[in-house]
DNA sequence: TTTAATTAAATTGCGTACAATTTAATTGCT
DNA sequence: AGCAATTAAATTGTACGCAATTTAATTAAA
């Protein structure tokens, strides 16, 4: 059995830090997206925002938000305004001020934008084979990190 | 049983990546640090050199380079050269060219940066108390995470 | 209804991340 | 020794994240 000391010291070693793993392999993962998204002519955030906007398309009639996508992706608006408008910049969706709510701004996707998830499937699947993936795997994790995230966003209120 | 268009959205549905579940999570544990930090002066990152700085006291004699950092840390100069200039106007460490090698630069904790290690314990334990953290499960999600990491570090050469 | 409170985006400012380039010092090669 | 290749930091430039403030529009309250 160790002394106090010891075990002061197991509590701050980078090593036994979860948060430190979480950002690491956050950005391990994107680093390994980087080539298929630079095939796309996306970033990593980028790459995020047309996926719910691809997946919005297949809902209802009403357009997404800005504040509807950040909610999604738990990001704000000083964030996402000046992604949006690189988006907007390269034609793959538009911004428009809300008609009944001038507050609100509605995001679109331009048929350049509908048209670039045709090209995500191919390349997704080349990524996954290319690394030799666990599927399975990955979706356990999948689901147990998804149990931490939802627990800090009901402590976070 | 659903047809091909079905499955093809799955694949894509923001829910099923663990991408943004690695992304989003790692950012809620760094919100959730944010009083703790906010109480040391420091930014996240800079905890994490923090944390590097304060273990590599326990080691031997020579001091770490910022190429050492980078490593432990997974960042780069780019990165680390501002955010330690940083720590060293706040007076937590100390920044100087190797003498036997004029290329490296060593990082040498104050006084003050040794001390501040003695404020970090306290708080973090009202941290994980306040927010009824289950040790064993941060724990077993730690390692299962560590071995995705370790994995795409392995792959990225 | 006029005003006060609320809300959605945008803006501002700071601190990362990271690719790419630059600078300076060291190593390796011949 | 002399020069090319390598290496460690620093620098430059772009794009996030996010706190804080601002602006404009809507809602609620007196």
């Amino acid at each position: 059995m160790s002394q106090a000391s010891q075990h002061d010291d197991d509590g701050l070693q980078l090593d036994n830090q979860l948060c430190f793993k979480l950002y690491a392999a956050s950005r391990a993962v994107i680093r390994a997206y980087k080539p298929m998204l630079d095939q796309l002519g996306l970033t990593y955030p980028q790459y995020l925002a047309m996926l719910v906007l691809w997946e919005w398309q297949q809902q209802p009639p009403a357009l997404p938000t800005v504040k509807a996508l950040g909610e999604r992706l738990l990001l704000d608006s000083g964030t996402l305004t000046p992604l949006l408008k690189r988006l907007e910049l390269q034609g793959l969706l538009q911004r428009k001020r809300s008609a009944s709510d001038e507050r609100e701004v509605h995001l679109a996707l331009t048929p350049a934008g509908c048209a670039l998830r045709e090209q995500v499937l191919p390349l997704k699947s080349q990524l996954l084979c290319e690394r030799g993936v666990d599927l399975d795997q990955v979706a356990a994790l999948r689901s147990q990190v998804g149990v931490l995230l939802d627990q800090f966003m009901a402590l976070n209120h």
